[in-house]
DNA sequence: ATGCCTTGTCGCACAAGA
């Protein structure tokens, strides 16, 4: 089976080009970032019309996370658990059955952290702790747990086109990364890492200053695989092709495929 | 140098993104 994620930048913008995505792609089980919308507002018949089942974390104008599966999604949870006064909408995490089993995706949306000198940045190393607790907790389960998502976390220096003016960004910083390590150090794995481990392979290209013709991109988009789905990968990719397609996302879909 | 884009909100510009 695919599993697959991609920070569209709007759901109502990027419908198209999203409906587009699960013609030609087809991802048995995908969670999206930045829907931008509230569960109650979405182009929710467009997408079952494809034959695709939809849950959703949705926010007003801003975050808001959602899966999207060809079978029923179950044992949704909607929200990071550790602080109930986190009102931002920046995970949700279902199950999905399968003939060998359960298999369960995480979808995240990780803060962005900029600008480090005010209360974003401590923000998401707090909300990194809390992602490391939760993780932890679902690999007790023991099961085929694939955490995915935007990620906003550079993980090494080939992982972007200009390290030097990266070095002090909330993506970049060395307390970032060590967070990040920190959650692979709990038994993660990188599908884009173990399986097309080409340096420069990037998911985000910035609006701004032609980044996407230069390719001057970072790799922020990640899938991390539990043991027991990093036993099932079979091979993993990057749709860099969809920055090229009419009102592009900044971000590209990255997805994995199991052996389920 | 936080802007040279883009989105969403209820706006006649703004915040936020990375």
């Amino acid at each position: 089976m695919r599993l697959a994620t991609w920070n569209i930048n709007g759901i109502k913008a990027r419908l198209h080009n999203v409906l587009a995505w699960l013609e030609k792609d087809s991802p048995d089980f995908a969670c999206l970032q930045e829907i931008k919308s509230e569960d109650d507002s979405l182009p929710r018949l467009e997408i079952e019309a494809l034959g695709y089942h939809i849950e959703t974390h949705g926010q007003k104008g801003f975050n808001g996370v959602a899966l999207l599966s060809k079978s029923p999604i179950e044992d949704v949870t909607r929200g990071l658990p550790g602080d109930d006064s986190d009102t931002q909408a920046r995970y949700i995490e279902g199950v999905v059955s399968t003939e060998t089993g359960a298999v369960r995706l995480g979808g995240l949306y990780l803060p962005n952290g900029n600008p480090v000198d005010t209360e974003k940045y401590p923000y998401k190393l707090a909300w990194m702790a809390r992602l490391k607790a939760h993780a932890a907790e679902r690999l007790k389960l023991e099961e085929p747990f694939v955490l995915a998502g935007d990620y906003n976390v550079i993980p090494t220096e080939t992982d972007v086109h200009d390290p030097e003016a990266w070095r002090d960004d909330a993506l970049f910083k060395p307390e970032t990364r060590a967070a990040y390590w920190g959650l692979m150090s709990l038994g993660f794995t990188d599908a884009i890492a173990a399986t097309a481990p080409e340096p420069h392979a990037y998911t985000f290209w910035d609006f701004q200053g032609g980044a996407w013709p230069k390719n001057h991109g970072i790799r922020i988009d990640h899938l991390l695989l539990s043991p027991e789905a990093a036993n099932r990968l079979s091979t993993a990719g990057i749709s860099m092709e969809l920055r090229s397609w009419e009102k592009p996302s900044d971000h590209v879909p990255v997805w994995v495929d199991l052996d389920v």
